[in-house]
DNA sequence: AAACAGGCCTAAA
DNA sequence: TTTAGGCCTGTT
């Protein structure tokens, strides 16, 4: 249970730039341990900290080959993913700023709920909903001596019924979660079928639901279904095309990596800002 | 106090 | 097919 996994010299690995690139809600920086971020993802607790060159993560072997291998994305060479960016000067230099960056393998579930609950929606508020909605509806399940709350599932939301989702602070989006809880749960709308689809076409199959539109439905498959060539437009990417691309057209983003594209323009342009201070 | 936040829906041109 | 309001809530 205390068990630590080791990883020595990760490549293209900064927990830092992983967890604050805005890709995941669950994961925070820990309140007094140094260089640790915590949260909880698959009905599971984890702290990684990351520190002169090495990643500690509390997990034994069994947890770390079946889940967080996959959820950190270990299999994927991101720097032969960079490099193919070398031809567009802008985005090259956000990937290389914002190289640290992985593409975390979501929850499909989750990932679709905490963007339909994003949408019109500031970043600290969306964390304490899906915070209060884990809470509430939520799995418990201990890890030391602490407890901790999985993402609540489809079904345990439509259970729980829209007035419960709406009682917190949900706002306009309680629908949205009930609705599409409830059809998730009938098997109307099927996440692993889904997941074999092309994205275009699940692009499709998601937008058939009310509350999601392109923007929710792009960071769900990018986040949730690894499609890496889903391209999320939100305020900040608008802003970017303005400022750096004007005489592009659209289709300059539309190679097999393009939403992996998009999370390194979209951190190096909000660092840019200073958002993160 | 009014505007805004990692959109989307609906109604109207 | 594109465009303007409205929307829950919390924060500034």
């Amino acid at each position: 249970m205390s068990e630590t996994f080791i990883i020595d010299r990760p490549n293209n690995f900064d927990i830092t730039q992983i967890f604050d690139c805005g890709q995941c809600f669950r994961f925070n920086r820990h309140k007094s341990k140094e260089n640790t971020y915590c949260g909880v993802a698959f009905s599971r607790y984890l702290e990684i900290t990351q520190q002169d060159n090495q990643l500690y993560i509390n997990t034994n072997s069994d947890d770390f080959e079946n889940i967080w291998s996959n959820f950190f994305d270990l299999s994927t060479d991101y720097n032969s993913i960079l490099s193919t960016f070398s031809d567009d000067e802008v985005l090259f230099k956000a990937a290389s700023f914002s190289s640290g960056i992985r593409i975390l393998r979501q929850d499909p579930w989750e990932a679709l709920c905490s963007f339909i609950i994003s949408q019109n929606n500031n970043i600290p508020r969306i964390k304490g909903i899906i915070e209060n909605m884990s809470r509430a509806f939520g799995e418990k399940f201990r890890c030391g001596d602490d407890e901790y709350y999985a993402f609540p599932t489809a079904q345990a939301l439509y259970e729980a019924g829209e007035d419960k989702i709406f009682s917190l602070k949900t706002g306009f989006r309680a629908k949205y979660i009930y609705d599409c809880a409830k059809l998730v749960t009938l098997g109307e709308l099927d996440l692993e079928k889904i997941k074999t689809q092309p994205t275009t076409l699940a692009m499709q199959s998601l937008q058939q639901v009310k509350g999601i539109g392109p923007k929710v439905a792009s960071c769900a498959l990018l986040f949730g279904f690894s499609k890496y060539d889903a391209f999320p437009v939100d305020v900040w990417v608008k802003k970017i095309l303005e400022k750096y691309y004007k005489d592009k057209t659209c289709s300059h983003f539309s190679s097999q990596y393009a939403g992996i594209a998009q999370q390194y323009l979209f951190y190096y342009e909000r660092c840019l800002n200073n958002v993160y201070l």
